[in-house]
DNA sequence: CATATTTGACCGCT
DNA sequence: AGCGGTCAAATATG
């Protein structure tokens, strides 16, 4: 309850606005990417030095710049609206973002966080006791796959650490932290519990950041990190190949709320489209599958900051990057 | 044998 | 006392 208000004040307009700005230029990078390509018009002129591209990944391409054009106009609009009614945003997050029937989890973790870091300021002037997890942010993520393998690999290889029974919650929530914790030090880690309503639905918290090399890089070993939230699959190993012929669909909601945001990258799936769209909308063609639904939910001290990077380099139809932090 | 997962116990907080 | 999160021994897997 208390810590739901002090959201609220958080996202605040300027946060929004910010994120507003933020998109903008997104747009405004997006267009420069698409005068480039060539997008309109029979494509002369634009791709000049531009390395030539195979005819597919061309089109593919164009209907990647163009859906994101329309996502980010989509999105401007949602967060201008809501720049305006800032203060029904904290509950609108709870709303938008969370299952509709699964409030425990999203209040759960990500309050659990805030009140730690709270807490530890209350007791500057002493040491703090709690256990030294302070995660910078944390994401909400909802995955949801049509293949009842369980939630798609997010490109980070991930352990299992442990596994509780969530009071009110059907399933129990899966704890995971980055393979590499000890190795480079990444602190990275996630929580995976399945919707109570659709168990195809995940609940996927993100805390920390991964400062480990391997995240995106070792897209191919990441496979194996699709262990993740796979509590129940222990006994039916999903074969790679299934993961490499997945298409996912992004679908990010919390726009509505502050901004969203997700390290999802799909590792190896050369040939998938990922679409995705801020606030929450229609989604793109896409070849395979599921149909994965990010909202995203905060609680961050870096409330009013946020960042959308899109890395969309040469190879950008291999591995796509969709990041942000807020 | 090395690595990952499971699971009961423990810890800190409310 | 109860809960969520983490630890670590036991177990499973390759």
């Amino acid at each position: 309850m208390e810590g739901s208000s002090s959201d609220g004040s958080r996202y605040g307009g300027s946060g929004r606005c910010a994120l507003v700005a933020e998109l903008v230029q997104m747009q405004g990078m997006v267009r420069q990417l698409e005068a480039e390509m060539g997008t309109h018009g029979g494509g002369g002129g634009g791709g000049g030095g531009a390395a030539p591209m195979a005819a597919g990944a061309d089109e593919r391409c164009r209907a990647l710049v163009s859906g994101l054009l329309s996502s980010i106009d989509r999105s401007i609009s949602i967060a201008r609206s809501c720049c305006t009614e800032a203060a029904a945003a904290g509950r609108l997050t709870q709303q938008a973002g969370a299952a509709p029937e699964s409030p425990p989890s999203a209040d759960g973790s990500a309050g659990s966080d805030l009140g730690a870091d709270s807490r530890c300021r209350a007791n500057a002037a002493g040491p703090c006791k709690k256990r030294k997890t302070l995660p910078k942010w944390s994401k909400q993520v909802k995955v949801r796959s049509v293949q009842d393998v369980g939630p798609l690999d997010d490109g980070f290889s991930w352990r299992k650490y442990g596994q509780k029974d969530i009071l009110g919650a059907k399933y129990p929530r899966a704890y995971f932290r980055c393979t590499h914790r000890h190795t480079q030090g990444c602190h990275a880690s996630k929580q995976v519990q399945r919707a109570d309503g659709d168990p195809l639905l995940f609940d996927v918290v993100y805390h920390g950041d991964h400062t480990c090399a391997h995240g995106v890089r070792s897209a191919a070993a990441a496979i194996d990190g699709q262990a993740a939230a796979s509590a129940e699959q222990k006994h039916q190993p999903t074969p790679p190949q299934e993961q490499n012929a997945v298409s996912v669909a992004f679908t990010s909601m919390a726009v509505v709320n502050a901004s969203t945001s997700s390290p999802f990258v799909s590792p190896a799936m050369s040939d998938c489209q990922i679409s995705y769209e801020l606030g929450g909308g229609s989604m793109a063609g896409v070849r395979n599958v599921p149909d994965v639904e990010l909202a995203s939910k905060t609680n961050s001290s870096m409330g009013d900051d946020m960042e959308f990077m899109f890395s969309l380099d040469a190879d950008f139809l291999d591995t796509y990057k969709y990041s942000s932090y807020f």
